[in-house]
Order: C-alpha cells, then sequence, then structure tokens
RNA sequence: AGGCUCGUAGCUCAGGGGGAGAGCACUACCUUGACACGGUAGGGGUCAGCGGUUCAAAUCCGCUCGAGCCUACCA
C-alpha cells in the first residue's frame, strides 16, 4: 500500500500484520541515521553499552528481555531530546564457545588436539562470523535501536590491546601475580575455572572413617572422608591443639595404609574442628585447598595423584591411570579387604561442579595468573557507599556489598585456546617479561629465547573492560571523552558478581571514574514455570514468539512482565493479550483516522470551547503521560505500560470513543463540538503513539505515518511529558460519576435478566444545584450510553428500584415489563453494607480513633458512612409496587 | 552454615499502616457501522500460620511453616 504524505487520509489496513511493516521500519530508521547520537558533543546524552551476547549460538528469550527494556530506555531518552548511543557487541566467552566448538567437531569426529592450535582458533573465527550475524539479526527483528556502526567484538584487535594493556599495567602495579596454588580444576573442560564458575550443590555421598596406624598408639587413628582416593596423596595427620580426645596422638608418626608413608601428626587449630567426626584429619595438600594452606604452615610435601584429565598419575601407584571415582571404589574395596574401614555413612555434602558442563569439579594444585582483587574492591565499594552508582531495585546493593566485602583473589589463567593469550614470556632462565608489545629479549637476562605463556585470560577479564575498551581506552579518544562514563546498565542480576562488579573494579582502576551510574538488574525468564539456561538447552528463540505474536506484543510483553521481583514469566497468554492490545491500538487508530479525512485538527483546540467528556479525556491523557515518566524513571516498565495499557483501553476506546460516537456521526448538527472532537480524537492517539512508541515501535511508527503524513520520524518526535495546564479536576470527577450512573443501569437490567436494549427509565434527584447542572450538561450522554428510556429529574416514581449512586439519589424502573425487583439481589447487597456500616459506626464510637487517627481520616470514614447509609436506606425502601 | 527474596483471586503477578487490585482464565448476556484479538455486566481472596507494636496491620516487628536464589574450605 502506497503512503499518501501530508494528510490524515490515509486508511490502515483493516486486519493487523506486524510481519508487513516491521522490517520496513527498522531499515527506515537505520537508513536515516535514527541509532546514531546526534547533536554537539557537550550536550545532554544517554549511554549505555549492550551486555555483549555470547557468540555461542542464538538469543534466547532472556537476552531478548534484557535487550527489550534498554530499547524502551533508549528510545524514551532519544525523544526527550537526549543524544543516545546504545553501543551494540558480542562477547567470544572463551570457554562456553570453546565448548560449542569441540562439540562440533566430536561430531565430525576429530579431536582438537589433532586439529591443532591454529586451525581450531580458524574454526571457531568461523563459527563467531555466523553466530554474529544470527545474533545480530535477531537483536534487529526486536527493534533495537543500536548504533551497528559501532559494533564491537572482545576480541576486535582494538579491544585486545584494551585487555593486554590492562593486564599488564595490573602486573606492573604488583596486582596480578603467578604462583602455584591448588585451584578449582574442571577435568572436562581440562582448565582452571574461577570460584564463581563453580556450582555447588547438595549430593548424597558417603563418609568413609578410616584407620591409619600409629606407632605406639594401639587403637591407630580414624579419619574420615568423603574422597579416599585423596589419601594416596597424604602426607600427614592432623589434629586439634587442645583437644583431650586425640592428646595421646601428639609427636606420633602415622602410617598411611596401602601406601606405607610415614605421616607425621601435626597440630593445627584452624584445619581442624573438634566437633566434627572423629577430631583427626588427614591432610592431602595437592587436593584441598585447606589442607593446601596447612601444608604450606607446616612445611609438608604436595603430591599430586589425580592429574588435570580427572585420572589417577603415576604417583597412585597401582591406580595410575585410573578414573578419579574409579579408584575410589578400588581403594574402598581394598581398604575393606586389609579391615582398615571402620564404617561408611551416608552423607549429603555440597559438591562444586563445573558450571559449563556439570562435571565435578576438582581441586587441583597447579601454576595460574591471579588477580589481586582486595585493593581494587576497596574503591569499587566506596562509590557505592557514595552513591556514585546506584542499583535498581536497591536490594541487589546489600548483595554487592556482601560479596564485595569478602572477595577472593581472582584466577584469571585458563589453559584453553580460545580468548586473549596471557601476554608473559618466560625466557630459558626462567625469568618472566610482561609487556605490551611482544618482547624480543627477556628483561632480566637479555635472552632471546622466549616462549609465551599458553594459557588465555579468563573471558570476563576483557568483559569488565567493555564500557570503555568500546571507546578505543586505553587510546584518550574523542568518544571516550565523549560517550564516558556511560548512564545505564541493564541485565541480569545472575551475572552481578561476574560482570557488574568486576566493570566496577576496573573502570575505577583503570580511568578513574565509574563506569555507569545506574545498574538496572532484572529478573530471569522463566517460559511456562521451567527454568531458562543456556546449558540446559531450553531455551526459546524469540524470533518464534515475534513471528506468531509480532516484534510489538513480544516487547510489551516484556515491558509489562518487568516487575521488580527475581523471576519474570513469559507465557502463552501473555503475549496473546499483548497482542489484542495492540490489535486495540491499531483499531482504534483505524477509527481515529476515520474521522480525520480531512486533514489534522489537533492544533485547533487551543481556545475552542471543550465538552466535559474532551476535556475528561485530555486530563487522564496529560496524568497519563506523567505517571508513564515517572514510571520508567524508576525504571518501573511495569507500571508504565499498565498505565498505557489502562488509558488507551478503558478511558481513550471504553469511555471517550463512545462517548463522542453520536457527536462524530454529526447527526446531533453540532458541527463545532464534531470538529472539536475530531481534534480532541487525534490529540489523543497521536500521543499515545508517542508515549507507546518506546515500547512498540513499529506499529506506532506505522500508524503515524498515517496519521500524520511524516514517515518514520515518530522515533524523534518528542515524547508527552504531560501538559498540566489539560489537568481536570472538575471533569473527571464529572464525567466519573456519570459512567458510574451509567453501569448501575446496566447492572439494573443485568439484575432483572432483561435485554441490554431494553429501556430503563432513571430518576435522579441532585442533592445540588450543580449536581444538577453537571447531570443536565451530561443528559444526551447518559441517555445515550444508558440507553434510557427517560431521564427524569426529581424524587423517586412508584414501583422503582431506589439507589445510591456516587451520593446522587437515583430511582430505576423498566416502563415496558413489570419486572419485579430482584429481592435476592437487593437483600444481598443490604447485608453487605450492614457489615461495612458496623464497621465504620464502631470506629466512629471509639475514643482513641477520634482522638489519635488525622482528622482528614476520620472524616473520610464519616462520609463513607454517611454514603453508605443512604444508599442502604434508598435500597430499603420497598418499592411501592 | 550464613545471607537475601518471596508466600495476595483458578493462573501470572502489582500494591504496601486507614474502603482488597490488574491481566489472563471463568459465568451470563450482546453479530450496537474501529475492533469477537470485541462489548456489557458478574462470580471469586479470614492478603501462608501464630504472636506483638498501633486508635488502626495484607502492609511494621518477632517466631513457625513452605518456596526460590546467592555466598561458603567443614574433613
Amino acid at each position: 500500500m502506497d503512503t499518501v504524505a501530508g494528510g490524515a487520509s490515509a486508511k490502515l489496513e483493516k486486519t493487523f500484520d506486524p510481519a508487513h511493516f516491521e522490517e520496513r521500519w527498522y531499515r527506515t530508521w537505520e537508513e536515516e541515521g535514527r541509532f546514531q547520537p546526534v547533536g554537539p558533543p557537550g550536550s545532554p546524552r544517554f549511554v549505555m553499552v549492550i551486555p555483549p551476547p555470547n557468540v555461542t549460538g542464538r538469543l534466547h528469550i532472556g537476552h531478548a528481555f534484557g535487550r527489550t527494556l534498554e530499547d524502551i530506555l533508549a528510545r524514551w531518552k532519544r525523544m526527550l531530546g537526549y543524544r543516545v548511543l546504545w553501543v551494540p557487541g558480542t562477547d567470544h566467552a572463551g570457554i562456553a564457545t570453546q565448548m560449542v566448538i569441540e562439540r562440533e567437531l566430536a561430531k565430525e569426529g576429530i579431536d582438537k588436539f589433532d586439529l591443532g592450535r591454529e586451525k581450531f582458533i580458524e574454526r571457531v573465527w568461523a563459527w563467531k562470523r555466523d553466530a554474529k550475524d544470527t545474533i545480530q539479526s535477531q537483536i534487529r527483528r526486536l527493534g533495537c535501536s543500536l548504533d551497528w556502526s559501532r559494533e564491537r567484538f572482545t576480541l576486535d584487535p582494538d579491544l585486545s590491546e584494551a585487555v593486554r594493556h590492562a593486564f599488564v599495567t595490573l602486573y606492573h602495579e604488583g596486582l596480578i601475580y603467578r604462583g602455584r596454588y591448588v585451584v578449582n580444576w574442571c577435568p572436562r573442560c581440562g582448565t582452571a575455572v574461577s570460584d564463581l564458575e563453580v556450582v555447588h550443590r547438595d549430593v548424597d555421598g558417603q563418609l568413609y572413617r578410616i584407620r591409619y596406624d600409629v606407632s605406639g598408639v594401639s587403637s591407630g587413628a580414624v579419619v574420615a572422608t568423603t574422597r579416599p582416593e585423596t589419601m594416596l596423596g597424604d602426607t600427614a595427620l592432623a589434629i586439634h591443639p587442645e583437644d583431650p580426645r586425640t592428646a595421646k596422638l601428639r609427636g606420633k608418626t602415622a602410617a598411611l595404609p596401602i601406601v606405607g608413608r610415614a605421616l607425621p601428626v601435626i597440630e593445627d587449630p584452624i584445619l581442624v574442628d573438634r566437633e566434627f567426626g572423629t577430631g583427626i584429619v588427614k591432610v592431602t595438600p595437592a587436593h584441598d585447598a585447606n589442607d593446601f594452606a596447612v601444608g604450606k604452615r607446616h612445611g609438608l610435601t604436595e603430591i599430586v595423584v589425580i592429574g588435570p584429565d580427572g585420572k589417577m598419575t603415576a604417583e597412585a601407584g597401582e591406580y595410575a591411570g585410573l578414573d578419579r571415582f574409579e579408584a575410589r571404589q578400588e581403594i574402598v574395596k581394598r581398604l575393606q579387604a586389609e579391615n582398615r574401614l571402620v564404617g561408611v555413612d551416608p552423607h549429603r555434602h555440597s559438591l562444586g561442579h563445573c558450571q559449563r558442563c556439570d562435571t565435578v569439579i576438582e581441586p587441583y594444585l597447579s601454576t595460574q595468573w591471579f588477580v589481586k582483587i582486595a585493593p581494587l574492591a576497596q574503591p569499587a565499594i566506596r562509590a557505592v557507599e557514595a552513591g556514585e552508582i546506584r542499583f535498581v531495585p536497591e536490594l541487589w546493593t546489600k548483595t554487592y556489598f556482601e560479596w564485595m566485602r569478602n572477595i577472593h583473589d581472582w584466577c584469571i589463567s585458563r589453559q584453553l585456546w580460545w580468548g586473549h593469550r596471557i601476554p608473559a614470556f618466560t625466557c630459558v632462565n626462567g625469568h618472566v617479561t610482561v609487556a605490551d608489545s611482544d618482547p624480543d629479549a627477556c628483561e632480566t637476562c637479555g635472552s632471546g629465547e622466549l616462549r609465551q605463556d599458553p594459557d588465555v585470560l579468563d573471558t570476563w577479564f576483557s568483559s569488565q573492560l567493555w564500557p570503555f575498551s568500546v571507546f578505543g581506552w586505553p587510546k584518550q579518544t574523542e568518544d571516550l571523552e565523549d560517550f564516558y562514563p556511560t548512564d545505564v546498565l541493564v541485565t541480569g542480576y545472575d551475572i552481578l558478581f561476574f560482570w557488574v562488579a568486576r566493570m566496577i573494579m576496573a573502570g575505577i582502576h583503570f580511568t578513574g571514574r565509574r563506569p555507569f551510574s545506574t545498574v538496572n538488574l532484572h529478573g530471569l525468564v522463566r517460559l511456562a514455570g521451567e527454568k531458562m539456561s543456556k546449558t540446559r538447552g531450553n531455551v526459546v528463540d524469540p524470533l518464534v514468539a515475534i513471528e506468531e505474536f509480532g516484534a510489538d506484543a513480544l516487547r510489551f510483553t516484556y515491558a509489562s512482565s518487568a516487575t521488580s521481583g527475581t523471576t519474570v514469566t513469559l507465557d502463552r497468554e501473555r503475549l496473546s493479550s499483548s497482542r489484542s492490545f495492540a490489535t486495540k491500538l491499531w483499531n482504534a487508530a483505524r477509527f481515529t483516522l476515520s474521522q480525520l479525512d480531512a486533514g489534522p485538527r489537533a492544533e485547533i483546540l487551543p481556545g475552542r470551547e471543550l465538552s466535559l467528556p474532551d476535556r475528561w479525556i485530555l486530563s487522564r491523557l496529560s496524568a497519563t503521560a506523567a505517571d508513564v515518566n515517572r514510571w520508567l524513571g524508576e525504571f518501573r516498565y511495569d507500571e508504565a505500560s499498565q498505565a498505557l495499557y489502562g488509558f488507551l483501553w478503558h478511558e481513550l476506546c471504553d469511555g471517550y470513543l463512545e462517548m463522542v460516537k453520536p457527536v462524530l456521526s454529526g447527526r446531533d448538527g453540532d458541527e463545532a463540538a464534531r470538529e472539536t472532537a475530531r481534534g480532541v480524537l487525534e490529540r489523543c492517539l497521536a500521543d499515545s503513539l508517542a508515549l507507546l512508541h518506546p515500547f512498540m515501535p513499529f506499529l506506532t511508527e506505522e500508524i503515524w505515518e498515517k496519521l500524520t503524513g511524516r514517515t518514520g520520524t515518530l522515533i524523534v518526535s518528542p515524547y508527552p511529558a504531560g501538559d498540566p495546564a489539560w489537568r481536570d479536576l472538575a471533569a473527571e470527577p464529572a464525567v466519573e460519576r456519570m459512567r458510574a450512573l451509567v453501569t448501575r443501569v446496566r447492572n439494573f437490567r443485568g439484575d432483572r435478566r432483561v435485554s441490554p436494549t431494553e429501556p430503563v427509565i432513571l430518576s435522579v434527584d441532585p442533592a445540588s444545584a450543580a449536581e444538577a447542572e453537571e447531570i443536565r450538561t451530561l443528559e444526551p450522554l447518559l441517555r445515550h450510553l444508558g440507553r434510557l428510556a427517560d431521564l427524569r429529574f426529581g424524587p423517586a416514581a412508584d414501583g422503582a428500584e431506589r439507589d445510591v449512586v456516587s451520593g446522587i439519589a437515583v430511582a430505576l424502573s423498566l416502563p415496558s415489563l413489570a419486572a419485579g425487583a430482584n429481592r435476592e439481589q437487593i437483600a444481598r447487597t443490604l447485608s453487605q453494607l450492614d457489615g461495612e456500616i458496623g464497621d465504620l459506626a464502631a470506629k466512629l464510637q471509639n475514643a482513641a480513633f477520634l482522638e489519635k487517627a488525622p482528622p482528614p481520616v476520620v472524616e473520610k470514614v464519616r462520609r463513607r458512612l454517611f454514603e453508605l447509609e443512604q444508599r442502604r436506606a434508598a435500597l430499603a425502601t420497598p418499592a411501592s409496587e
């Protein structure tokens, strides 16, 4: 359909089909540079960086949720006149992506070691290009207004340079060190992982009690362990220095079963809990972080018996080559045979699993790189304490402090191929050189024989630089100057520690400034009660939802589901209801456009005489606009979308549209009123489109074009703030009273089970002249909407049913049918009234209430009691039939 | 083991010291010229339980029960 520019005469298709225009509008916006910041540097700006999705495959509905919220903010701020920049990009996601490629290779029967590091990395790059395209097209379909000309990838040359510079800087500051420690090791992934990448889960295991012989102590020493296979690496037994139960073991030497090694009995008050088990602990420094610390304190040997592949090492003697869990069974069997197994008890305990592949994590002694984190954490804690960075919802502040104040050093080296190679070079003499560019010679001894560390960095080491590396840091670029620090970061709370906390630390450390001022943490998306997660594979593609319901409906569903809680439930019913809402808007627009066949009229409003309904809907529009702005300012997307839903559907469509249909029909011959109503209608539609645009950009832009004749300009049109001059505190209650009267009439028919078209006679007996005047003004509407046979002023006629509505005494009757009053219904209402009247009366007899409650509250209770009593009196008066 | 969050209508969830709310679902009626992805009206809740503070508690405090999440080196 061709568009007609310059008038509001264009028609909308009868049926609403989002697929018809969504892609077209995205293309238009992009071609016209709407996603790029416009305006001179220094003018008010709004900057966000996307949380870069992993290039592991496709976007799932959780990502789409976060991006929708960001786009709502971006579009809102853009319409408010800010210079908006939202930077897109993707994350190489080291371990996650490497796993995906390994799986792909496995399908082809290829082992990555046969392929070799370089060829493997080539494969990943090829994969990455496809995945990036997929993700980008998904984000486009969602309508996100990202500036694609600035798209970044964490492995881009300049971003890699930033990573290297960060590493080198921290190293020279003494904040990165290399050392041999027990780390979390995933035998399947073949790499160390950080504490955060270990998922703890309770599992049912066994606690084995094993007797070790001790020279001079006939009973020996019984130790308890959940991991008998590690005993092969025992190098001591430990007791508490003040435990009388184990005092006889002091200074003795034990013999390690199976192996026969002599184990000193050491005393360590930190390791040994006197309350637990036998009070004797086997010490395995190479396979337990606590034992490692004890080993350091007591100078114990570290014997590695489980290798990086999870199999027993040569140190394990006859068990060498066995898988760690097989070895456990064999050792238990052997101990049993040797009569050393004193007992086995079921034992439920927490066990670490690999976040990526769920393999049981092995504490493994190896040489790794670490970030000394405490000096970085301090300023990051202070920034939040000082309010320079704010979390929304606020409750996350506590969680942040909790973690930051108990933070541990961060293991950043990964034994992977996909990622940023660690810029450390070791010479033949073992000296380490760390530099921004590859060194030719060792900086200590000048040796030219250098070998770069084969490991790569934890993905999050590069992600933490994202808010400034995307702008060219460490170079002092214009972009960095202009767009950093950013304003708002929107992300899921699940990466508060992984990413947000680390960005705050890195941002402050490297740039001296907080990376953003507000962190909006949203909940995690569940679909039909099922938990979403990348590794579980039950992800749902947002494109499927877009194809079925339209991007606008998906977005509106996200917005209205975005409560401040920790989970967001996405279900089909909700999507379907959002689509209905889109359809409702479409049809309201169709109707409005059909009334505006001679061009726009909103500008004629100033100086015109407005009817009560006109004043009412403009007042509601103004209030709604103010509310939406306020809610968005508080990141309450749910409240904002609800306000719009309520206004558009229940006030504009159900209310105003129905009220003005008689005027618009022209049958009453009041041309001036008709023109005014058209103007009001146009104003309401235009502002509704603008208000809804951040939530439903495609549909609103489509209608906007038909309404204004301006193509693709809604995205940069001003966002309605809610004109206070339109607030009308007289029109609102007047129209609402009238609506209540109409409802009462319909209700009356319903009680009597007569047709909605059955004429009813309504008598009203206003208490004041002002009220009478108000009702007379609204009389045509009351007659029309209530389908009244007659509207009479004065006391109730014989046979009528009496009531009080909004303080107005009314009487209802059916002229045609002698339908008797619905006694049951009335009796039920009366008993409800009696209950409430009793409560209120008791309140007013309570001296303490009268004395202590604020006068307005007391007054309110009085008024309400009065109204209820009026109603009771009216209803209780038997109609004189 | 600690910490956090949550228990409100059949479902999903807002609200949060003074008259229990929304959307969906449900019931009845309505082919009214924007819309049946519609309209009109209606039913439905001792706001998890117990105790406390208060003139007043769904709302604040404590405890109990239940659910979820996070952190943690208990052999």
